[in-house]
DNA sequence: GCGACTCTAAGACACCTGTCATAGCGGGCG
DNA sequence: CGCCCGCTATGACAGGTGTCTTAGAGTCGC
């Protein structure tokens, strides 16, 4: 066996982390838990992560963060399905596989009382609205309406996340997308 | 004096949790805060809410839905203000008076770890949903489409307010209104 | 005035939280 | 082999939580 106890051990805490995040939120996730539900020890938390819970939520976040960027820019090469589709079947696969009891992490921190983690949110909110911008420009959106565009692409996927969750059901999502893609191509035709 | 104090405290007490779970959410809004917050005693919690935190969280949460719901349903009479306008206001106040710590109420209540919460905010995003409908329908949105335009609103609005308090600054929630608005007059072009 | 009843005051209870210290296992390197 | 060091195991600590009890103050109607 390869040396990967140390990388997978953290790295499964950091992924455990996130989904935790995701479901009950930055405050009622609790060490004692994921340490549990991982199989790692609990006492091992503070040599991966000295800076205590802090440090690990952050981490949790932006590697949340960086799953859903993938998406994003991944979908840029494949042309046949538009960056909405992708990203409505990527939400929809985390709230079937929990019984539409997680949501996004990234939300989950923006809603923490800790400033720390809000701003961490920012950043990787940022950098979702660059990535759909650019990726909007290049399917033909003017670069003039793109930066709005995407920021609502942003704000009513987050906010359908949250009626699918409430409601169990992934119909506020595909009612969401139906209006955001008649959007986006309204926006197409816009004069550039 | 009349014998207010009973209503009085009770009615205190109901929007001071709606105020702490929008800005802490449900799990980290403590029922000692609050009390001291408000100066109400916190032995008298389980006079007025036999039902505890539950209790006195639900019914935050149905509060601060017919705040808003209330915002929805008069708008349609002042004709010069559309329905975005007024909502936008609304929490656009909301958050400059918090300094952007303040969010959703019912938002918070749907992320919830109680599946009781999530009850309630499901209900009470249905009742916005319908008045929406409704007050979209009555100004020339054709009725086939008026229930997806009302779902967009209703999560973009959401989701807007949550990247406006991770950025602290009211540009997302102005940026998502005016796609919104061109959504609306979109809608009322189609035929009927 | 007096009884009844609403509400307050204070505190105790069990439980859970993040945090950290200390002792011990175990395997790779010299 | 023997040492060192990354990692584990265990448990303690202080502080916070919702909850509930018990005793007392205050006030209202009769």
């Amino acid at each position: 066996m390869t040396p990967a106890t140390t990388r997978d051990t953290r790295q499964r805490m950091v992924a455990g982390a996130a989904r935790m995040i995701a479901t009950s939120g930055v405050e009622a996730m609790s060490l004692r838990d994921l340490a549990e539900r991982e199989g790692v020890p609990l006492g091992s938390t503070y040599h991966y992560f000295p800076g205590g819970k802090k440090q690990l939520v952050d981490e949790a976040v932006r590697y949340a963060g960086q799953t859903v960027l993938r998406l994003i820019v991944d979908s840029r090469t494949q042309s046949t399905r538009s960056v909405l589709r992708v990203l409505a079947d990527g939400w929809r696969g985390v709230l079937e596989r929990s019984d539409y009891r997680t949501g996004c992490t990234v939300a989950a921190a923006a809603t923490s009382t800790e400033d720390q983690h809000q701003e961490v949110a920012r950043e990787v909110f940022e950098e979702w609205h660059r990535a759909l911008s650019t990726t909007l420009v290049e399917t033909g959106v003017p670069e003039r309406v793109a930066p709005g565009v995407a920021r609502t692409v942003v704000a009513s996927t987050e906010g359908a996340l949250l009626l699918a969750r409430a409601t169990r059901s992934v119909g506020p999502l595909d009612e969401v997308v139906a209006v955001l893609t008649d959007v986006v191509e309204a926006a197409r035709r816009l004069p550039r």
